[in-house]
DNA sequence: TGAAGCAACTCTGTAAAACAGAGCAACTAT
DNA sequence: ATAGTTGCTCTGTTTTACAGAGTTGCTTCA
């Protein structure tokens, strides 16, 4: 068996880094929905159906540590906290909407039904 | 506590659809490596630091049922399969790229190298 | 020749992460 | 007063990823 061109492949270091945010469940959509502006916690938590709150509060607590989300207090009361992106996020939103734009011509909507059955177990 | 306009955002259904493959861990990277070109089921595991076999054996069996990768089987001896990305997947490569490049400019590496020791845990 | 190595996975017990739902303090609304 | 909302935290259960061993069929090496 031969090795040749495969033998030096290695993933690119920079999607790997992408992905180390990307490929967590939930935080596409999490950042998408601070795409449209700054937002409430609860707020979130309806706009992504499925997610469960603790996975929510971590996802955020994470997205704020790696600088992609800014988390505002209004100290109230009623205290209000408002999610929104920071520019590191906004600056992602153009590739999430083109991998929308890709989702819907290429991926059978059956897939976000399986994902959706899931969510609703 | 004034409902707004927050009260019916929703995370774009297209998106959702979109992080149905890419918010799995590992896919992003896995279709990257294809990305360069059809490869061995061996030099796919060796590209992306970490993974184990049975992920990947998975992964792939998932990303071919949706449609993004193909297997081909060079029956032998020996036998050879090569995985290579279908249609839907080749159409998804700029993105990666563009993906990359905005992890490159927006995120501490820090991150990836807290990936890469989970993985090597 | 037999042993070692490689490919392409499968199998299985363990650890980690996501799920599901309850709960809490501080508020507002009825 | 009770009920509802916010923004989480907590915890037991289920699912998924991890870690490593294993198998068959081949090739390579001593």
């Amino acid at each position: 068996m031969q090795l040749d061109e495969h033998e030096g492949r290695m993933c690119d270091a920079t999607v790997s880094l992408a992905f180390a945010i990307l490929g967590k469940p939930w935080n596409g959509m999490i950042l998408e929905v601070l795409g449209n502006g700054a937002i409430t916690y609860s707020a979130v938590r309806r706009a992504v159906p499925g997610i469960s709150d603790a996975v929510l509060s971590s996802r955020l607590t994470d997205l704020a540590d790696a600088g992609l989300v800014t988390r505002e207090v209004d100290a109230g009361p009623p205290t209000i906290v408002r999610y929104s992106l920071a520019k590191a996020g906004i600056e992602l939103m153009p590739l999430l909407r083109q991998l929308g734009s890709w989702a819907s011509s290429n991926l059978d909507p059956a897939l976000a039904a399986s994902v959706r059955a899931n969510a609703s177990r």
